[in-house]
DNA sequence: AATCAAACTTAACACTGTTAATTTATATTG
DNA sequence: CAATATAAATTAACAGTGTTAAGTTTGATT
C-alpha cells in the first residue's frame, strides 16, 4: 500500500514549504525577522502547524543553516585534492570567507551566537555535523603541515594552530558582518583584509625560507 | 537657589540606580535577560519610569558598555608609553583580549552585533567614542611601524594592516565567546591561542630578520 | 491659592514563541 | 457500511517582550 508513502510525501512537502518560507525571510531579514506568524502567513497555514514539523523556531532555522553549510562542505571536498598543505590552508581560508559573504545570516547563527546545544543533543546528533567536519579537515591539514616540517618547529599542537587559523578567518568575516559600515572606521574591502591576514598567518607560522604560493 | 541642583542630583541618582540594576542583570545573564520589568522590580519603580531617563533599552545598555570600555581606554593610555611600535602592538592585542574576557557581554554587544547607529546619531555622538579612539590608536601604531620600516615593504596601507590585526584579535575572542565549550572542538585555552595568533601575525607582517620581543 | 512642569504610574497596544484543547480529514477496523 | 483510531491542522490562550498614551502625583513658581 502506497498510502503511507503518499502521506509521508505530503508531510515532507509541507515541511519543505515551511523551510522555503523561512529561508526567504531569514536570508532577506535575518533571524529575528523570521516569526512563526510570518512563516505561517506566507504558506497559508496557521502558526502552530509549524510545530507539527519542527520542535521550535531555533531548530527550524538551524536546519536552514545546515543546508547552507553543505556548500562549504562541497568546497572543502574539492580543496581536499590539493596536495600541498599550505596551499590547502589558503584555499580553506578563501572558501570560509566566501561562505561568510554568501550566507551572512547563517554565518551569524552558526558562528556568532551561542548555541544551547547540550550533551544530550550532541550525543544523538550523528557526528556528521558540518562544523565538526570542517574543523576536522582544518586540523588534519595543519597536522600534515606539521608532519612535513613546514611549520616552525615549536608548533606541534595541531589543534592550537588550527584554532588560531580559524580565529584569523573568523575575525575578518565576523568583524565585517557586525561592524562593516560603521562610520568611524575607514573600512577596507573584506577580500583584501582576508588575503592579507591569510598571507600574514601562513607567513608567520611557517619555517623561515619556506616558499609558498 | 540650589533647588534645581538638588533636583538634578535626584534625577542622576535614579538614573544611576537604573544603570546599576541593569548592570547586575547584564553582567550575570546578558542582553536578553535584562528586561525593563526586571530592572523596574529591582529598583522598585514602574517599568515606564525608565523611559524618563533613557530613550530605549538599547541606549541604556550601550551606556553600560561605554562604561566598561573605559577600562580598555585606560589600558591603551598606559600602553601608549611603550616606545617600540611592535611591542605596543602586542600589548594592544593582550589588552583587547583581556577586555573581552573581563566583559564578555559588553564585548558581544559592542563587537558581535550590528548597531543600528545611523549617520545622524554618529554626527551628534561627540566623536570621543571609545571604539574610534581604540581603532585610531591601533592605526597610529601601525603607521609608526610602517614609517620606521618595520613592516614588510609592500605593506603601506595602515588601515588595511590595522584591520587585519584587529580581525586577528577579534577572531580569537569572538570565537571563544560564541563557541567555546562546543563538544566537537578540542578547545585550547584562549590565552594560548591569543599568544600564538599575535606572534604569528607580528611575525608574518614584519620584515624578515626583524627582531622583536 | 492657582498654575505649571517634571517625574512617575496605570493601562494598554502590538508583538513574540509556545502549549492545550479542539476540530478536521482520512484510513483502518469490526 | 458504520464505528473507530490517528495524524494534521486550527482556535484560543498564556506568559512574556519593548514601548506609548493618558492620567496622577509631587513640588516649586507665579
Amino acid at each position: 500500500m502506497g498510502i503511507n508513502e503518499r502521506r509521508e510525501r505530503e508531510r515532507k512537502e509541507v515541511r519543505k514549504k515551511i523551510l522555503e518560507a523561512a529561508r526567504g525571510l531569514f536570508v532577506a531579514e535575518g533571524y529575528d525577522a523570521v516569526t512563526m506568524r510570518r512563516i505561517a502567513e506566507t504558506i497559508e497555514y496557521s502558526p502552530t502547524a509549524i510545530y507539527v514539523h519542527f520542535k521550535d523556531k531555533e531548530t527550524l532555522i538551524r536546519e536552514l543553516c545546515h543546508e547552507d553549510s553543505l556548500s562549504l562542505a562541497n568546497a572543502f571536498h574539492t580543496i581536499a585534492k590539493e596536495p600541498d598543505p599550505l596551499a590547502r590552508l589558503k584555499k580553506i581560508g578563501t572558501a570560509y570567507v566566501e561562505f561568510g559573504i554568501r550566507h551572512p545570516n547563517s554565518y551569524r547563527l552558526m558562528f556568532m551566537t551561542q548555541s544551547k546545544v547540550n550533551a544530550a543533543d550532541y550525543a544523538q546528533m550523528g557526528h556528521g555535523k558540518q562544523e565538526e567536519d570542517g574543523y576536522a579537515f582544518l586540523v588534519g591539514t595543519v597536522d600534515e603541515a606539521i608532519n612535513k616540517e613546514l611549520l616552525r618547529e615549536e608548533l606541534q599542537d595541531s589543534h592550537l594552530v588550527a584554532q588560531a587559523i580559524w580565529a584569523a578567518g573568523h575575525g575578518v568575516v565576523a568583524l565585517h558582518l557586525a561592524k562593516y559600515g560603521d562610520p568611524w572606521v575607514d573600512w577596507r574591502p573584506l577580500q583584501e583584509t582576508a588575503t592579507l591576514i591569510t598571507d600574514a598567518m601562513i607567513n608567520g607560522l611557517t619555517r623561515p625560507g619556506q616558499a609558498h604560493a
